[in-house]
DNA sequence: CTGAAAATGAATGTGATTTTCAATTTCATT
DNA sequence: AATGAAATTGAAAATCACATTCATTTTCAG
């Protein structure tokens, strides 16, 4: 079994929770870390199904949701169906809305911007999402590459 | 009949997409504008029921997203049900997930950042969304304020 | 090995949004 | 004012993503 970190950390998750440790949890978890990028449940479904043809959408379904409590998915939704990506650094998201293409970016500068605008009005702030959505460089020399 | 500026803005619209000039539109914009704050579909469908009972949420539907495209309105998503609010300037959104509180700011370092880490990648902006969500100053000092 | 608790997965429910389609309305032109 | 093509309306139904149900199966502590 590959990825044995993160197959470690969900184990942990799991018996500190209570919960079990099952082959299916385990093999979605490895599909998972295998796809790359932002991948939707749907997406992920067939991957897994491809490779393990009895478990079902709900399990991936519910797996992910999983992964995400446990810390090591993100959910994200860009455009009304939610994606997952590998838990890594905090970052905020490029997307292009001709390809599809996603670029992750960091700014400090932001951050503490964020943090000085929420102070200023009391709030507490406990996630935040911040996306740009616009054409890729690819996508804007390419023809229709106006408006 | 009030709001004859957006009346207007909404008439010349109509008039230069070869679109047609109805009650329930002028009775929809009407009511929207009058609906301070953002607004969901269903509750506009409300307000606009109360004045005028025969037109349907389909309609009602249809228009707000007439208005987005006519530039009178904006639609927003933070919570899974699409709002609806008066456009106006550029802002960016914090939003209590306690009461459902949902302030507006506005910050141009940030806006540069942006626009400097976009152009970075090549990237050409055409919208985003930028929001902090959290409790707000009342929700914290409330019972229940921890986590 | 055993049984209580948890997990699975097919089917179904949910809620917001979107589409269909027959009847109605608008409006440029008679 | 009358005409009729094109757009609009609105009730109902379809869609879409997400979430839950429940009978069956699996896990795992004792």
């Amino acid at each position: 079994m590959a990825h044995e970190v993160e197959q470690r950390a969900l184990a942990r998750y799991l018996e500190e929770h209570s919960l079990k440790h099952t082959k299916q949890r385990e093999a979605i978890l490895d599909v998972f870390l295998e796809a790359k990028g932002h991948i939707t449940s749907e997406d992920l479904y067939q991957a897994v199904r491809s490779r393990h043809a009895q478990i079902g959408y709900t399990t991936v379904y519910r797996t992910m949701k999983l992964l995400c409590e446990a810390g090591l998915a993100h959910e994200h939704n860009f455009d009304g169906t939610a994606r997952y990506e590998i838990a890594h650094e905090h970052h905020d998201h490029l997307v292009c809305t001709r390809c599809g293409k996603i670029i992750e970016f960091e700014c400090e500068m932001i951050e503490s911007a964020q943090n000085r605008i929420a102070a200023s009005y009391g709030f507490r702030v406990l996630r935040h999402r911040h996306e740009l959505y616009g054409h890729c460089a690819e996508c804007q020399t390419s023809r229709h590459s106006d408006s």
